[in-house]
This record gives C-alpha cells, sequence and structure tokens, in this order.
DNA sequence: TCAGGAATGTTATGTTATAACATTTCACTC
DNA sequence: GAGTGAAATGTTATAACATAACATTCCTGA
C-alpha cells in the first residue's frame, strides 16, 4: 500500500477497496454496502460514501459520473482524471491517461478563457471482446 | 420549431424545453418539475423525464452528467455530443464541439480496439468573467 | 495521561430516476 | 365521420443515489 503518505488506510477503507476492485465492472455505492454487510455488517451508507471521498481523494478509485458508480484507479497514486472507456455490453472499463486528449482539450478549453480544476470523460461504446463475440 | 421532421412538440414538451432555457445554468428535473407546477400545474417527475428525453433525443437538451442536470443546447439540431465546460462559481455552461478534441479521443478510443457509442466530456473550472472578478 | 483532531456511528432526510399499468390524444384509414 | 392502433400522457408507487447533523470512539503526539 502506497500509504506512505500519512493517510491511514483504515479497516472500512480497507474494506471498500477491497469491495470495488472485487467487482470487474463499475460498482455503485449501495452495492459496495450490501457486499459488506452480506457477511453479518451492519454499516450505514455514510461510511461507503465517506471511504469513497478517501479513497478518491487518494487517487486510489474513480467515480464514473455517467453511471453513478466506482472503479478501481488502473494507475495509482496522487489523485488525477483519466479517460474511461465503458463497454455498453460487457461493463468493462478502460481507464486511459491519453496526452494528446489532454492537451486538445486544454487548449479548447483555455481559449475559451476557463481554467480547468476536473475533468470528466466517459465514453461509452463496445470493447474489442464483445465486438468480436456478438457482431 | 426545427420541428419538421415528425417529432411532435408537444405541449409539456415546449414548457419544459422553455423552463431549461429560462435557467442560465443546469437546471434538475426537479426543479424543472416545481417551476411547471409553480403556475398551477400537477405534473409528476416522469412526466418531466420523458419530455427531456424526447428533447435530448432531437437534439435541443444535453444532460450534464457531472451535475445531474439539464441545459438548453447551443447549437441545435441532430442529436449530438459536445464538450461542456462549467464554471464552478457562477454555474453558466459553455458547450463546444471541438474537432482537435474529437479527433485525439476517437484516436485514442479505437487504438483500444473500442467503439463510440456515445461521449460525455465536462470540465469543471472558473469561466473568464469570474477570474476576473474574484481573483 | 490527557487533550484535540480524525474517523466512525447513528438517525433522519433530501434528491434523482424508473417501473408498471391505466387513460387519453392524434394521425390515418376505411 | 367512426374505427383503430401507436404515441403520448397520467397516476401511483418505489428504487436508487447522496448528504445533513450530531454523538461517540479512536488514534496520535505533547
Ligand atoms: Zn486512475
Ligand atoms: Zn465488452
Ligand atoms: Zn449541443
Ligand atoms: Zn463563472
Amino acid at each position: 500500500m502506497c500509504l506512505t503518505r500519512k493517510s491511514r488506510l483504515t479497516d472500512i477503507r480497507k474494506q471498500v477497496l477491497k469491495t470495488v476492485w472485487s467487482s470487474h465492472t463499475p460498482i455503485g455505492a449501495y452495492d459496495i454496502l450490501s457486499r459488506l454487510n452480506a457477511r453479518g455488517g451492519k454499516a450505514a451508507p455514510m461510511a461507503v460514501y465517506r471511504a469513497l471521498d478517501f479513497l478518491m481523494e487518494n487517487g486510489l478509485v474513480h467515480r464514473i459520473a455517467s453511471l453513478n458508480a466506482f472503479v478501481g484507479c488502473a494507475h495509482p497514486g496522487e489523485h488525477h482524471a483519466g479517460q474511461f472507456l465503458i463497454c455498453r455490453d460487457c461493463g468493462n472499463v478502460a481507464e486511459l491517461d491519453n496526452a494528446d486528449v489532454k492537451r486538445a482539450l486544454a487548449k479548447a478549453v483555455t481559449a475559451r478563457g476557463f481554467t480547468i480544476d476536473s475533468e470528466v470523460i466517459e465514453i461509452s461504446g463496445r470493447c474489442p471482446h464483445c465486438r468480436e463475440h456478438t457482431p
């Protein structure tokens, strides 16, 4: 765990992180909650949302706004934005961090006089595997 | 109204479209509902969501996924995607349709073997006006 | 050991969105 | 101009997502 940067990976945060990763597709906060409580727990939604906030701040999890769901970060490190490719058939998500996209976007945004605080880039489509198997 | 393409701009759809445009910032479905019912109406959420679905299909309104809210389309026409710049201070939204961004994104996506069905590109930041007035 | 902040617990409520089925409206045909 | 079928709307209920507010516990460092 890269949490030698003074952030505390407490038990519930670890459980939520595990649960997010145990799903191969984006998972909703209440689904996370159910899985935690499935083995006898009695956590409340707040606990999950707080853990998710922590994990997002620490670059371990991303929120997929278009799905109201969460995925583990493919390249954990500092807090960062990425581009997400979501397969509409199997639900799998690929995380990109493409320099050309960021550059083109930054140029277009600054041309309008805006500054960037955060980005949401989510593409819905079909992954190679699903394209091959269901024409 | 460009609805000579056989889609019916009925009364409730027109009211919802007007309400979306009457707000200078993205507006939530339930806020739209309140404004409709403010003058005595008694519509239900479904009516608003159905009207919004119609307006989005017809390229008159966009959904801002990161805000769970809706804005009028700046360049109405066919159904299309855009890039949205959202000012975190004043809430105003600028709609872009930048060719370089689309090109870079399409390239990065196809390089991964994905196809694109729909895009969500939403940048949160500060607009020129707010940058000037609050340093 | 004893603060003081960070983390969690607890309860309640707010907000956003859809399911399922009934009824009405409207364009089109006969 | 009555019949008909699809599109649109009405209605009721509920699912799904998220936060407010305040109490309590836990950890760290003086
Ligand atoms: Zn990441
Ligand atoms: Zn797939
Ligand atoms: Zn548009
Ligand atoms: Zn602004």
